[in-house]
DNA sequence: GTCTATAGATCGATAGAC
DNA sequence: GTCTATCGATCTATAGAC
């Protein structure tokens, strides 16, 4: 088929398919978006393959071609999320700047990202739910997101020899395991009126201990 | 292990006990050891009422006659589960000493209680799993677990002014979020080889930066 | 109160037409 | 490759005997 030819079928096609059809949509994306709406609402034992197809606008016998059986699609459905949600850690600067102001900001913007994305919080509640039956899948999340971010945070404190940290890969856990347990408890948990607390009390509590921290050899005279 | 010798031999006490059984078990509470079974091993959706009722050695219309459906189970095995590993929080001592050395003790003890105990683990998976479709017994584990936890911590900081902790409740929360993150990372989502780390270097990194702590007024020359 | 037996719906997965 | 139609298993919940 020519250019040509498919310009002048382009608006006939259209009208035929209801669709931009100048490139069929990969039906397999198209199947895990779907997919990933129903794992996400109702987590994997819940979720049917007749709502998943349903939802993705294909036939149930189309997703087992695609995926072989239930526990096919679950893992590419993760595996996929796993490395979307990657793209969203490398976004960081101000790297330059003195941790007095950088650290915050850095807090500031990893608690917005994950507070103001509800789909990664709910995927963040299907690793952790499914983890204990799907063991791989939890590691992939790990190996995918947890370890970058352990180790980012952890060469930013390495950084900035003035902060004085012993050890970066450790203190990186402690900040990101503040981050996550707030968001775990305030929203994920749903303890906002049981727990209440500002963001910005945690943020100032961290950067306080990072920086008015002093070494062992000098804090003991 | 100290743990594993107590519980056997707890288990053992408890078969004693049930020989002179001239008073039947509560149906209730076997019902609800049953489902706990059950639901801590395949979750909320996978579990079926046919196995919570073999699991507890009795008919399934006993498990409806109970508790009316499979929400009502849980919700109240959820709710006895709560009140269970509460108890468990309460067991702490050493608050007369020096920081330098009760503190690390504390969160060793609080780490220990937590991976020696699978049971607990399986249950903070169940919660997190299904806290977006049972948003109440998600706030159920907060004010019974989350709160106390961080009240008892908030305490123990404040009680000791030379810290300097400026906000108590949210250091607090740094730590003992340190504390769930490294358990989570480690053995609810299997980082331990992904991810390896002693648990020792993320108890010195945290006494570390506690305890070398300055106040910001200190601090700012 | 507790049991057996079963209804009615939905599940994962597949065969066969096109 | 994608569809419709369907199978056998399993699910929640209940009716009725004891």
């Amino acid at each position: 088929m020519s250019v040509n030819y498919l310009s002048l079928c382009f608006g006939y096609l259209q009208a035929l398919t209801e669709l931009p059809a100048t490139e069929p949509i990969d039906k397999a994306v198209q199947i895990l978006e779907g997919a990933m709406q129903e794992f996400l609402t109702h987590g994997y034992a819940a979720t049917s393959m007749d709502r998943v197809a349903a939802a993705a606008g294909v036939s149930k016998a189309t997703v087992y071609s695609h995926f072989g059986d239930k526990e096919g699609l679950f893992e590419a459905l993760v595996k996929r999320l796993a490395q979307q949600k990657f793209l969203h850690l490398t976004t960081l600067d101000c790297w330059h700047e003195e941790p007095r102001h950088s650290l915050p900001q850095l807090i500031t913007n990893a608690l917005q990202h994950v507070l103001c994305d509800p789909e990664h919080l709910a995927f963040i509640r299907l690793i952790i739910g499914e983890s204990g039956r799907f063991p791989k899948l939890a590691q992939i999340f790990v190996q995918n997101l947890s370890k970058p971010g352990i180790e980012l945070m952890s060469q930013y404190l390495a950084k900035h020899p003035q902060l004085n940290i012993a050890d970066p890969e450790a203190t990186a856990r402690i900040i990101i395991g503040a981050v996550v347990y707030f968001v775990q408890i305030q929203e994920m948990l749903h303890g906002q009126e049981i727990v209440p607390m500002e963001p910005e009390r945690l943020i100032n509590a961290i950067t306080d201990l990072v920086i008015t921290h002093q070494s062992p050899q000098a804090a003991s005279i």
